[in-house]
DNA sequence: TTTGTAATTGCACACGTGTGCAATCACTTG
DNA sequence: CAAGTGATTGCACACGTGTGCAATTACAAA
C-alpha cells in the first residue's frame, strides 16, 4: 500500500483555511493566544478531515519521548506476562506506551533490538537478558546514549544499570531449610547454568543450604538446553537412576516441575510422600498440577512496581549523568505450602 | 535525564571532518559515488564516535516503515503468546519489527492504542480485540489513513480487514458428535458472550449439535465476567445443581476447564467416567491437568502464519486501494482425544 | 483622529536524514 | 593547452511540527 493518500498535516489545513501552519498547530494545542472562533473552526475542520498528528515529527523534533521498551526472553512464561501486565498498566498510568518485545532467548536478536531502540530514541528501556547472553557490551551502547535502563530477574553486573531480583539464593537456602525441616534427608536440585544470575544464586542457595545443615547428600543436574517437559523429564531421569535416589526435589522452573513430576508419575511413586516437589513457577499451575507441591512464589506486581519506579526515576533526573546512583534492590519470594 | 547530551548525528560527523552532511549520508550507506577513501574515514570516524541513524527522521521523510504493531487482549494466555512467538519470528525474517501491544480487555486502551499507532504511521497492525468491543468504528479509523490491518481469532466484521478464524462452529459440532458417540447423553456447554465471534460461533456449534443428534438436554452456561478458576467453578456449580445433571461439559476456554475440573474434583466426581470434559486451551496445561480431558488444539502456527502473509501481501499492494480484496480464511482446529 | 496596548496571526528556523541536481575536481584525449 | 568526460562532492529542499519573535489587527483611551 505505498500509494497511501498522503495523510492530512496541519499544513494542508491551513492551506484550506487561509491560515499559517503555525496557527493550526496552536489551534490544536488549545494555545490561549488562538481567537476562540478561528480555533474552533481549525478544530472542526480537522475533526472533519479526520487529521492524525504525527509523532514522528515530534519525536524528531524532540519534544516527545513517550515510550518505553521492555525486552523480555520470553512472552511465554507466566512470570513475564504477569510482570508485562503489572507494567502496562503502569506504564498507561504515567502517559507512556509500552512496547513489548521478546529476544526469544537469542543474543543476537537482543543484540538488534538494542540497536533499534537506541535508533528510535526511546524514553527507557526495562529488560531481562536471554539465557545465552554473558557479556553486557551491547547493552552498554545504551549508557553511552544515556537512555535510562533497568534490569529485573536476569540481570547483567557490568552495564550501568538499576536492577530489581528476587532473593534467589536466600529463598533456596531456605526451602532446604524447611524440606529438612520436613524431615528429608537427599534433597536434589534441577536448574540452569551459573552464568544467569538467577540460577547462579539458587545454585548457591542450594550448595549453602544443604552445607549449613551438614547433609552429605548433594545432587544438582544443571540443564543446559531449554527448559520444557522433555528436559525436566531427561533430568529426572537422571536423579532417579542411581543407587541413591533423593526423598525431594528443587526445581527450578515449572515446566522442568511438569517434566519431573511427569516422570515420577509415570514411575508411580508418590508425590509429596514418597519424594517432594518444590519449584518456582507459577503458583496457581503449581497447585493445579500437585497440590501437595510446594511452590516459590516471586513478587511480581512488587517487582513491576519497583522496575517502573526506578526507570522513572532516572527518566527525570535531572542531575549530571555522572552523578546518577543506580539502584540494586532485592525483593522477597515467598514459599507456598 | 533530560540534560541527555545531544546525539551525534551525520551534521556533527560533516562539520568535524569538513565535508557536507550529505556526503556522510552517502558514505554510512555506502553510496559508490563517494570516494572509497573518503567513505573509510568517514565511517571509521562515525563508528568510533558511536553514530545511531536517527529512525525518526527516516520515518518522517517516508522512507520508513518498518513497524508491524501487534494488540492482543492478553498476553497472559497460552493461545496469543504463542501466537506472539511465531508472529515475532516471521516479523524478524522480513525485517519488521514487531511492537506488541494489549489492551487488556479494556476498550478504551484499545481505542487509544489505535489512535497511537497511526500517529506513529505504522507499517501495518494485528490485532485480535478486546472482549468488551461491540463495535469497530475505532478500527476504521486505521482504514481511513489506510494502514493495512488483519484480524484474527476474535474478529470484527464492520471494518476492512482481512480476518483469520479458526472453525469455532464447526469443531464445537464435532466435538459433540464426537461425546455422543462415547456414549453421552446430557451434554453441558461452559462458554462466553454471543457478541465475540469466537464464543458466538462455538455456541452456534453447541446448539446445532445437539439438535443435529437430536438430543433434549440443553444446559448452555455464559459467562460475562473474566474467565478464570472462580467462574469455572461458579458455572460448574450451577450447572451441577440441579437435578438433572450433565454427562459431558464443554469448556471454552482453559481456566474455565480448570476451575470446572476443580469444582468436580471436590465432588468427588471421577472424569472422565462420570463425566467427560472437553474444552478450549492448550494442549499441553490439558493434558497436564487430567489426562482424560478433550482437547481442541487450535492451528496456532499456522494461523500466525497466514496473518502474517496476509497482511504482508496488503502492505506490498500497489493498486487501487478500493480494489483490494481482504480475505476472509477459516482454519481448521484438531480435536486431541 | 491619534496613540497606545492587547489580542491575534505570520514568519523563519530547527529537529536528522535523503535525494535530485549543480558544481567542482581530476584526469584523459585530441 | 583546450576541451571533454567521469568521478566526487556540495547545495537546497522536503518530510511535519513547535516556538520565539516580529508583524499585523482590533480596540480602547486620550
Amino acid at each position: 500500500m505505498n500509494w497511501s493518500v498522503m495523510r492530512i498535516t496541519i499544513k494542508d489545513i491551513a492551506k484550506k483555511l487561509n491560515v499559517h501552519h503555525s496557527t493550526v498547530s496552536r489551534a490544536l494545542r488549545m494555545d490561549s493566544r488562538i481567537k476562540h472562533e478561528t480555533g474552533e473552526m481549525i478544530r472542526k475542520y480537522a475533526a472533519q478531515e479526520g487529521y492524525h498528528i504525527n509523532l514522528n515529527a515530534l519525536k524528531l523534533r524532540g519534544s516527545l519521548r513517550n515510550v518505553i521498551a521492555l525486552i523480555v526472553p520470553n512472552i511465554n512464561h507466566r512470570f513475564f506476562s504477569n510482570i508485562i501486565n503489572y507494567l502496562t498498566d503502569l506504564a498507561n498510568e504515567d502517559n507512556y506506551v509500552l512496547s513489548i518485545y521478546q529476544s526469544n532467548e537469542n543474543f543476537d536478536r537482543e543484540c538488534s533490538l538494542i540497536e533499534k531502540l537506541i535508533q528510535q530514541d526511546v524514553a527507557g528501556v526495562i529488560a531481562s537478558v536471554s539465557d545465552k547472553t554473558r557479556s553486557g557490551e551491547h547493552f552498554r551502547a545504551l549508557n553511552r546514549v544515556r537512555i535510562p535502563l533497568v534490569f529485573f530477574d536476569r540481570v547483567l553486573y557490568d552495564v550501568n544499570a538499576s536492577r530489581v531480583t528476587a532473593n534467589n539464593r536466600e529463598i533456596v537456602e531456605s526451602l532446604v531449610s524447611e524440606l529438612i525441616r520436613r524431615g528429608r534427608k537427599r534433597i536434589a536440585h534441577v536448574s540452569g547454568p551459573d552464568h544467569i544470575n538467577v540460577f547462579g544464586d539458587r545454585n548457591l542457595g542450594y550448595k549453602n543450604g544443604v552445607k549449613n545443615h551438614g547433609v552429605r547428600y548433594e545432587r544438582q543436574v544443571i540443564i543446559e538446553e531449554e527448559f520444557n517437559l522433555e528436559s525436566g523429564r531427561k533430568a529426572a531421569m537422571e536423579i532417579f537412576s542411581g543407587e541413591v535416589i533423593p526423598d525431594a526435589v528443587i526445581s527450578t522452573s515449572f515446566f522442568l516441575s511438569m517434566g519431573i513430576t511427569g516422570h515420577l508419575g509415570e514411575k508411580n511413586v508418590k508425590i509429596p510422600d514418597e519424594v517432594e516437589v518444590a519449584g518456582f513457577g507459577d503458583k496457581l499451575f503449581n497447585s493445579l498440577l500437585h497440590p501437595g507441591i510446594i511452590s516459590v512464589e516471586q513478587p511480581e506486581e512488587e517487582m513491576a512496581l519497583t522496575v517502573f519506579q526506578l526507570l522513572v526515576d532516572q527518566m527525570e533526573f535531572e542531575g549530571d549523568p555522572g552523578s546518577y546512583e543506580y539502584k540494586d534492590i532485592e525483593l522477597k519470594s515467598t514459599i507456598i505450602l
